[in-house]
RNA sequence: GCCGGCGUAGCUCAGGUGGUAGAGCAGCGCACUCGUAAUGCGCAGGUCAUCGGUUCGAGUCCGAUCGCCGGCUCCA
């Protein structure tokens, strides 16, 4: 029979050939790496024969569809090792996921995180043992029968679920371990090498937490030894970066249960960090035709009736009985903005206006998702609001698009751009007029298409009142963290009735854009402790330069300089204790502090200072002005965006 | 909120089967005056998360609460 390959290329093969043995053909190399093959476009298994005319490819761990092979099937192989350890195991369902696999089971008897290594071990000895994955294709009533006598009640409900969409049913076994599964697999254990369990978690039975708990056990697994401890070594420097670890470390924030959990306490340090990145912010914004704004942080809860929130939002909201009249601690700054909006009748002409506040809300979350600086309580909102003409919009996206990306560059993040759009074919729970969103959403891909960036549409995940540009920022590590968002709003306009007065004389709809670009300032710098590692760049580092002097011959010496270097507005500390250089040095390289100045007697008496750079080392003896251009090199604020764009007029 | 795990000094951690707490680092004091990531000696520091129970006796066993961690769910 004859088999063509992705080159274009054929050749001849006996009949019942299978995709492995092609590989075999072509390479040992490539027969070692296969997982998987697409033949005539479907991934198969690599034990299954050919047919006459098949086009094939090989898929191996590069490829997406080979890394979900290998990734399913060492999930199976985790089923199969815990089926050998605690008889009597139901199972639920084991994908494979980014970067890994999991396994939900119900688990008789299972003594949690500790018995992680024995499952490992068996693993091991299962892949060892070089068992085959065996594919049976059934009946559903045969699989009804195999799963009912194995007591797999969790597997019937999938069944069920089968019958009711008219698939077919596949079985794979593995040694004892007889599952349900679409597939395809490797052929055998031994393929599954390289892998790693990491962690036990509960999972509800198909999410729900009506349902019962499952027991997940979470793992890993790659193509080669090198590949896997790659992972796991990214996986303990994320761990070191863990804002958790080094804010309380650095003297960054606080929190704990005598000041309410989800709540942050900053600490001297992590506050210079917030200052500084608010006071460029507000720069910022002003330069980009904001108009700065402060509101109040409770309000009557008869304003978050109008604006809806206390209907959709109630749970999340804290309530203050005050007198006759509830107050509401303000879970977001939008109603606010739009009492400053509607403060005076507004002209076409004062169009767009722009508002713009730090502003500190407040949210009921659930405790178990509390985590860190990520997910808290109470945090501060980057918060902006957009008033608008339906002819405005694309420019005023573009504008708040190239100035969200103003900020990642200067933070070195990357970062990729989601359009979310709404459902076309169940418009019945948005908010706003078809044609609004008709209107909306093309002119959001105009302003994208003309700034020549790249992005994703998202269909159906807009929210209910309008559509959004979500950005997702990528930290050194290579992570991903929600970003920037831009979000329109079809709902708050009609409920608080905010118009213009156009040209025309006659009052129109406004349109309304809310955005954050840090999303909220306290998240904001968690990401940027774990980007960062905890070594700011110099104008955010709480502690810019540190003297040291040698001996106490140049305490006096040390204390100018430090004067000289505080004077010039730097943020500078002495450190005269008498301890040995070493000691301090060590001391100021683990707080981080980007420049340190070293005083011996040499330099006293030349009146030079050596300079060590935080993680460079030493750069030798430098005149004091020397020494302070590396300082304001190291130190120096980014720059505002470009100016100009937004000359403000009395309309 | 749910499941599982954890909670001993500021930090990192010891404290078999119950007999009333220990180290290193950090801090403070003294000595040392030192050349680029840990000088030495000494001192101080804990109602063993909190509350309740079992026991002659609880850091240790049981229960509740709080918080933290891993997930789930949620995230307008």
């Amino acid at each position: 029979m004859l088999i063509f390959f992705p080159d274009g290329g054929s050749r001849e093969f006996p009949d019942g050939t299978t995709s492995l043995e092609v590989a075999s053909s072509i390479s040992r190399g490539l027969a070692s790496r296969a997982l998987a093959a697409r033949v005539d476009g479907s991934v198969k298994g690599l034990s299954s024969p050919l047919h006459d005319g098949a086009h094939i490819e090989i898929l191996t761990f590069e490829s997406p569809e080979g890394r979900d092979v290998l990734r399913h099937s060492a999930s199976h192989l985790l089923a199969a090792a815990v089926c050998n350890l605690y008889p009597g195991v139901r199972f639920g369902i084991g994908p494979s996921i980014e970067d890994g696999f999991y396994y939900d089971m119900d688990i008789p008897g299972f003594p949690g995180i500790s018995a992680v290594e024995a499952i490992e071990a068996e693993m091991k000895r299962l892949s060892a043992a070089d068992m085959p994955f065996e594919r049976i294709e059934t009946d559903l009533e045969g699989a009804r029968r195999l799963m009912s006598e194995l007591g797999q009640t969790y597997k019937l409900e999938l069944l069920d679920e089968i019958e009711a969409s008219g698939e077919s049913v596949t079985l794979y076994r593995c040694g004892g371990f007889l599952d349900l599964c679409r597939g395809p697999h490797v052929p055998s254990t031994s393929f599954i090498r390289h892998f790693k369990l990491l962690s036990v978690a509960g999972a509800y039975w198909r999410g729900d937490e009506k349902r019962e708990m499952l027991t997940r056990i979470y793992g890993t697994v790659f193509d080669s030894s090198k590949a896997l401890s790659d992972h796991l070594a990214l996986l303990e420097e994320a761990r070191k970066r863990d804002h958790r670890k080094l804010g309380p470390e650095l003297g960054l924030f606080t929190t704990g249960p005598e000041g309410g959990a989800g709540l942050i306490y900053w600490l001297p340090n992590g506050t210079v960090i917030r200052e500084e990145l608010e006071t460029l912010w507000k720069a910022a914004h002003r330069r980009n035709g904001y108009n700065l704004v402060t509101t109040p942080h409770i309000a009557p809860s008869d304003l978050w009736v109008t604006s809806g929130h206390c209907s959709y939002y109630r749970d999340n909201m804290y309530f203050l009985p005050a007198d006759d009249v509830e107050y509401v601690l303000k879970p977001m700054n939008c109603p606010g903005h739009i009492l400053i909006y509607k403060s005076e009748k507004r002209s076409y002409r004062e169009l767009p206006f722009r508002l713009a506040e730090l502003g500190t809300v407040y949210r009921y979350e659930k405790s178990g998702v509390l985590h860190g600086l990520m997910r808290v309580r109470g945090f501060t909102v980057d918060d902006g609001h957009i008033f608008c003409t339906p002819d405005q919009i694309v420019e005023e996206i573009r504008n708040v698009v190239s100035f969200a990306l103003y900020f990642l560059r200067i933070f070195n993040f990357g970062y990729a751009i989601e359009l979310s759009l709404c459902d076309p074919d169940d418009m019945s729970h948005y908010a706003g007029k078809p044609e609004m969103w008709a209107r909306v959403e093309p002119a959001l891909a105009d302003a994208l298409d003309g700034m020549g960036e790249e992005y994703r549409v998202v269909r159906g995940e807009a929210a209910f009142y309008g559509p959004k540009i979500d950005i997702k920022m990528r930290d050194a590590l290579g992570r991903y963290w929600q970003g920037p968002t831009i979000q329109f709003d079809f709902n708050i306009p009609e409920r608080f009735d905010l118009t213009y007065t156009g040209q025309d004389g006659s009052e129109h709809r406004i349109y309304m854009v809310h955005r954050a670009l840090f999303g909220s300032v306290e998240r904001f710098i968690g990401n940027l402790i774990e980007h960062f590692a905890g070594n700011f760049p110099g104008w955010l580092a709480p502690l810019q330069v540190v003297i040291l002097p040698i001996t106490a011959q140049q305490h006096e010496r040390a204390a100018e300089v430090a004067t000289m270097v505080a004077d010039r507005g730097f943020r500078c500390s002495l450190d005269r204790r008498s301890e040995t250089i070493g000691y301090r040095i060590r001391a100021a390289e683990n707080r981080k502090v980007p420049i340190m100045l070293v005083i011996g007697g040499r330099e006293a008496d030349s009146g030079r200072v050596a300079v060590r750079a935080h993680g460079r080392g030493d750069l030798g003896a430098f005149s004091f002005e020397e020494a302070l251009g590396l300082i304001e090199d190291a130190c120096r604020r980014p720059a505002l965006p470009e100016g100009g764009r937004y000359l403000s007029e009395i309309p």
